[in-house]
DNA sequence: TAGTGGTCTAGACCACGAG
DNA sequence: TCGTGGTCTAGACCACTAC
């Protein structure tokens, strides 16, 4: 028996009128001072326990016209996105790492228009493969501006992913990522051991430190991919 | 210039201090009644802000040993799914739905492997068409269980998407999500108006209330279509 | 303009877990 | 064991925004 209502009690207690649809999709919810009262709680318990429900999607809430059960539930999934080796690891598999081709040379074209860089600009393109248990598990194709990551050009990318590599250079960064599904063309069914034409899961990252383009890569998971989230 | 300081504004602060390189990954954070007393505020403030650096991955916390900056960033990427109509009508797109058949069976063996399902359960199979502008926008292949959801039998799915149905049916439920890429076959680029072999980005869903399996789907989007999110 | 959520305070007690 | 974060309280003021 707890002493206190705590908040999750709260959350979970809402959740459940919710889903046992006690409170339908577009339903009002008593307000805070209201719930308070009825839990015997201080009303900032209540507002923590509301305030999550919203940011997981589940109610609205708005000054003045108070919370209300969403219509449409939005479905908000949250994916943790680890480096490699931690992906690999976790799943109690060996990690391998190879670097297959390192080049300077000026941003290509798409590579500028996507990440916003000036004419002439050098950038690192690295091409590597993370293995699982001796098995393809992952092809990155990494791109690297050196305006802004001389250092780069020094560094042992050999013996170290440059994600890892990266992590330690820049301390923290914006991002933008995306998912979507690529064709293996000839070079990426040798490096995966697939077939040519089979269809590959792809996430590609943009990443930028104090508004300058750091880096943009394209990691291509081997076939049968699957990216899950429960919620 | 604001009376208070914010919870906001020390989040912001302490956000500046990890990307300017002043606190480090792996470095400790002074403790929450340090913060508390240097940025003049109450100590629930710096736990607001500390918390939800925290949940965004950005910081490890545990009591006693108190708060550091994470070692390896994890990316906590957050993707919000709507509803394909309100993804399209979003995008200033006119919406169009279609019922491309229907038909009620025993649940296959894949499908009562994946939801748990009694043998001999009944499901509703539906496969619906979403268009954007009249193109090809999605490709719903929709499964229900009838155990759970005998109502679905007399719906009218012709004029009503499932999921739209189903949004009103069961008012809130868990899920399991995962992305992945997929291959048309001849039915699928019948479909998508694309050439049998081209990778396809596909969603699937399966979702629960209470415990019992209520849907699975497997949403495959036009060509080239990417999940993007910034964080 | 009045009702509702958003946030801060100052203080308190508690639970986890490193040393 | 005891420092640190986790949480609750009772009260207050404020900012939005529906009415």
């Amino acid at each position: 028996m707890p002493q206190h209502t705590t908040y999750r009690d709260i959350k979970a207690d809402i959740l459940r009128k919710i889903t046992k649809g006690d409170w339908r999709p577009g339903a009002s919810i008593p307000n805070e001072i209201e719930l308070a009262a009825s839990y015997g709680v201080a009303r900032a318990t209540v507002n923590r326990a509301m305030r999550e429900l919203a940011e997981e999607g589940i109610i609205e809430r708005k000054r003045k016209a108070g919370s209300k059960v969403r219509m449409s539930p939005l479905r908000r999934a949250r994916f943790d996105i680890p480096l490699v080796r931690r992906e690999i690891e976790d799943q109690g598999q060996a990690y391998r790492y190879a670097l297959i081709s390192s080049a300077v040379e000026p941003a290509p074209d798409w590579l500028r228009a996507r990440l916003n860089l000036d004419a002439m600009t050098d950038v690192l393109h690295l091409v590597c493969m993370h293995f699982a248990d001796g098995s393809p598990y992952q092809y990155e194709d990494r791109w690297i501006n050196l305006a802004l990551l001389a250092e780069a050009r020094e560094a042992d990318f050999s013996v170290q992913g440059p994600n890892e590599w990266l992590v330690a250079a820049v301390p923290f960064s914006d991002a933008e990522i995306s998912f979507s599904a690529a064709s293996a063309d000839q070079s990426l069914a040798n490096h995966l051991s697939c077939s040519p034409g089979d269809p590959l899961f792809q996430l590609e990252r943009s990443t930028w430190w104090q508004d300058k383009a750091v880096t943009y890569v394209r990691l291509v998971y081997r076939p049968g991919h699957r990216m899950t989230t429960r919620y």
